[in-house]
RNA sequence: GGACUUGUAGCUCAGUUGGUUAGAGCGUUGCAUUCACAUUGCAAAGGUCAGAGGUUCGACUCCUCUCAAGUCCACCA
């Protein structure tokens, strides 16, 4: 034995040999199942997946406990972060999405993703983790295609899916719609223009909004607007006079700006709302590209944000503009990922209704058929379940399953708006009738296609069907372009990712565990799809952990350049250090802090294990004749150290079993260092070194059983001594703890 | 506005149902060491457990309030 422990040297033989023998699956014992949560397939590793180790913690836990722990890995297609990240190399190539036909696109993306995915898994076997990768499911795999097409037919003929105009939040640099829990809110200084509004005047940010307004509303209780409630007005604009409504409505709060609100039901989603209300007239005056469109007269073509600029200019020339208040502080929806201003935009797209798929949701959480570690996520999901409302799951991006929905071309051929790249490399954008109509081919649109709109202006007059493959009917079909939202087929993964007939023996799973950021995106919807297919709870306990953050406890980033490599660290200090320091120390729930320093200290526990090992090692074919002459002493010895061992170890399955895991590794910590080593090793040294053989032999066995409880936590160094002590081809993992 | 979390040693954090002298890692200081380990051992310094009040024989732990930091949700014309 090597005096010092060497990780680099023994962990990557140690994962290749539990690999060679299959180590990662057993047959025997109680099922014991957690599924992965997938990183996406083209990511690399960053620290926050080292809190991956948690699962695998519990994987090899259970195993030596004696249950057939089986943990299902997966890669997640991760629509829009994936077809972001694309777009970006697009773009340095001084191309973007515009450039291809949406088949080409998919295509290439696809290819991109094969090319740089499997390094994480490879980055997870450097870490320790005991999956069995064989089994692994990636979410655009046939069966789990299958699976979720399966899920959204069901779903349309029971009457829970819709398509509707709604207001959502578009953002027009990555061209798609973003889910309420995709957009980021922060405060920041804007002008607040007071405008001269007929007889009113009126406060606005967005003054360019106006050609959209339908009403201007006040509040039913305000004294000075009583009279002219339910009256119209008529207002000098920028396009001439015009007149408009006014409206009561509880919304407007009597005490901002004049208490005077011009309602805009197509760009703004309380405005949307109040129009529903009152049945007004929705003028849709910015199209999805950002700019304005032939409504706004000689404004048609700018972006908002020059609109604005030249609307502004052109009141003030008019003299409509009472007065401007540039010290304006309020709160604009952003886009998470680009950080642009998100244009509230009423755009086609496809629902589910929540209200009654989330009351079971409710109803098992409520019930704890689902328990949360720690306990406090079981109020925060509950808290979001409530005021849940019906979620978006159409994108406007390529790069997903392709939403399985077909448009009868005949019936609707006025109203599909597309855009297609033809057979010459042309761009085209149009209604479908418009380029019929000039002599093109379906089967050329259809082959060029990027992306449709189907606006809605009454339901019936949309002809739809619902199916995965073209109908077969004789007449003119053509596919909805929009792809499903990611989580709608990652929320399906307790779905997809066991066989048939482990739905008998593993389901629910027993435990998952992940971020818990992601609470209310995947657990919450995870919980919802299974209870709607399989009327079955997907999970027992749903452990969450944090974020990884700096030693200072800030948030790892680019900008900031406290980013760590955890491949750095495993290759400078060994895994099972990277690992226990991610555990060490830390609280469930809370932000899990890395830093070097800890690593080093817990690479120093790693060889003061190693050492423990070896002094035992050395000491076993010492002579055994020379006499004792404190036998008495020793024995005494003896019967504490077996006694606080045996206190120790229940501790540590008391608090394994509550998930309490920095608490038992840092247990044992304290024990095989502080006490078996620097206390009951340092009495019994003499006699072991001079032959006594029950004190080797108690030491040895306490040792060892100390190793198995390691095990989960510092895999490779216990894998090591255990092999010390029962040979090359034993291995810890077929023992029972 | 609603909910939640946190505030303990220089730094990062443990402290399981309230029970003697409040702990760890890293850092600091002193001593030891041909001995399994200097990636070591022994020892020391360092905390009015954010503040105030309450419950109790007894509070870091339970309750209320205040202050500070952070997170989630809703709203913001």
């Amino acid at each position: 034995m090597e005096p010092k422990y060497n990780p680099l040297q023994l962990e990557e033989k140690l994962y290749q040999e539990w690999e060679k023998k299959s180590l990662s699956s057993v047959n025997k014992g109680t099922p014991f199942t957690i599924l992965m949560p997938p990183p996406n397939a083209n990511a690399s590793l960053h620290a926050g997946h080292g809190m991956y180790t948690m699962e695998d913690i519990m994987i090899r836990y259970k195993r030596l406990r004696g249950f057939a722990s089986l943990w299902i890995p997966g890669t997640d297609h991760a629509g829009f972060e994936t077809q972001f990240v694309y777009e970006k190399h697009l773009s340095k190539k001084d191309k973007s999405r515009f450039d291809f036909s949406r088949q080409d696109l998919y295509n290439d993306i696809h290819q991109f993703v094969k090319d740089n995915s499997g390094l994480i898994y490879s980055q997870f076997k450097r870490l320790g983790f005991l999956a069995d990768w064989k089994r692994s499911v990636f979410t655009l795999d046939e069966h789990v295609l299958k699976t979720v097409l399966e899920t959204f037919t069901k779903m349309e003929k029971e009457g829970y899916i819709y398509k509707d105009e709604y207001i959502v939040n578009y953002c027009t640099h990555d061209g798609t719609s973003l889910s309420e829990l995709e957009t980021v809110h922060v405060e920041r200084k804007d002008p607040l223009y007071y405008l001269k509004y007929g007889p009113f005047i009126l406060a606005t940010v967005r003054p360019e909004t106006k050609f959209g307004d339908t009403a201007v509303a006040v509040h039913p209780k305000d004294k000075r607007y009583k009279k002219w409630i339910g009256k119209e007005i008529e207002v000098e604009g920028l396009l001439g006079k015009f007149k408009i409504k006014v409206i009561a409505d509880e919304m407007v709060d009597m005490k901002f700006g004049t208490g005077v609100v011009k309602i805009t039901p197509a760009h703004d989603p309380n405005d949307f709302e109040a129009g529903k209300r009152h049945g007004l007239e929705v003028k849709k005056i910015i199209n999805i590209d950002g700019r304005l469109n032939e409504l706004t007269g000689p404004y048609a073509g700018l972006k908002v944000k020059q609109a604005r600029e030249k609307v502004v200019e052109d009141l003030k020339k008019k003299g409509l503009i009472e007065k401007i208040d540039e010290n304006y502080i309020h709160s604009v929806t952003v886009c998470y990922k680009c950080g642009r201003d998100l244009e509230p935009t009423i755009i086609p797209n496809w629902f589910i209704k929540v209200k009654e798929l989330k009351k079971p949701v409710i109803d098992v959480i409520n019930k704890e058929k689902i328990k949360f570690f720690p306990k406090r996520f079981k109020k925060q999901i509950l808290q979001w379940l409530e005021v849940m409302h019906d979620w978006p799951i159409s994108r406007q991006i390529v790069w997903g399953i392709r939403i399985p929905v077909w448009y009868l071309v005949n019936d609707n051929e006025n109203k599909i708006w597309l855009s297609f790249i033809d057979r010459k490399g042309q761009f085209k954008k149009g209604t479908i009738s418009q380029y019929l109509g000039e002599g093109y081919q379906l089967d050329e649109i259809k082959e060029g296609l990027q992306q449709m709109t189907v606006p809605i202006y009454k339901k019936e007059s949309v002809k739809y069907i619902v199916s995965v493959n073209e109908p077969k009917d004789g007449q003119n079909w053509i596919q909805e372009t929009d792809t499903f939202d990611t989580w709608f087929s990652s929320g399906q993964w307790p779905l997809v990712t066991l066989k048939k007939e482990e739905y008998k023996t593993r389901f629910p799973t027993d435990v998952m565990g992940t971020l818990s950021d992601i609470l209310p995106f995947w657990v919450s919807r995870m919980i919802m799809f299974s209870l709607y297919v399989k009327k079955e709870i997907p999970f027992k306990d749903v452990y969450l952990w944090s974020k990884v953050v700096d030693s200072k406890g800030q948030k790892m980033s680019k900008s900031k350049g406290n980013v760590i490599n955890p491949i750095d660290l495993v290759n400078k200090y060994g895994a099972d250090a990277f690992r226990a320091s991610l555990i060490f120390g830390t609280s469930p729930g809370g932000n899990v802090p890395l830093a070097e320093e800890k690593v080093i200290g817990m690479r120093n526990f790693t060889n003061k294990i190693w050492n423990i090992g070896r002094f035992i090692f050395m000491n076993k074919n010492s002579n055994d004749k020379i006499q004792m002459t404190n036998q008495a002493q020793n024995s005494k010895t003896l019967n504490d150290l077996t006694k606080e061992f045996k206190e120790e170890k229940k501790k540590y399955l008391k608090s394994m079993d509550g998930y309490r895991f920095s608490q038992a590794l840092g247990m044992v910590y304290e024990f095989i260092w502080h006490r078996f080593a620097d206390y009951y090793i340092e009495q019994l040294k003499d006699g072991v070194i001079n032959g006594n053989i029950e004190a080797r032999k108690t030491l040895e066995a306490v040792y060892l059983e100390n190793l198995k409880m390691l095990h989960p936590f510092i895999p490779f160094v216990t894998e090591a001594g255990w092999k010390v002590f029962k040979g090359k081809d034993s291995s810890i993992l077929n023992e029972k703890l």
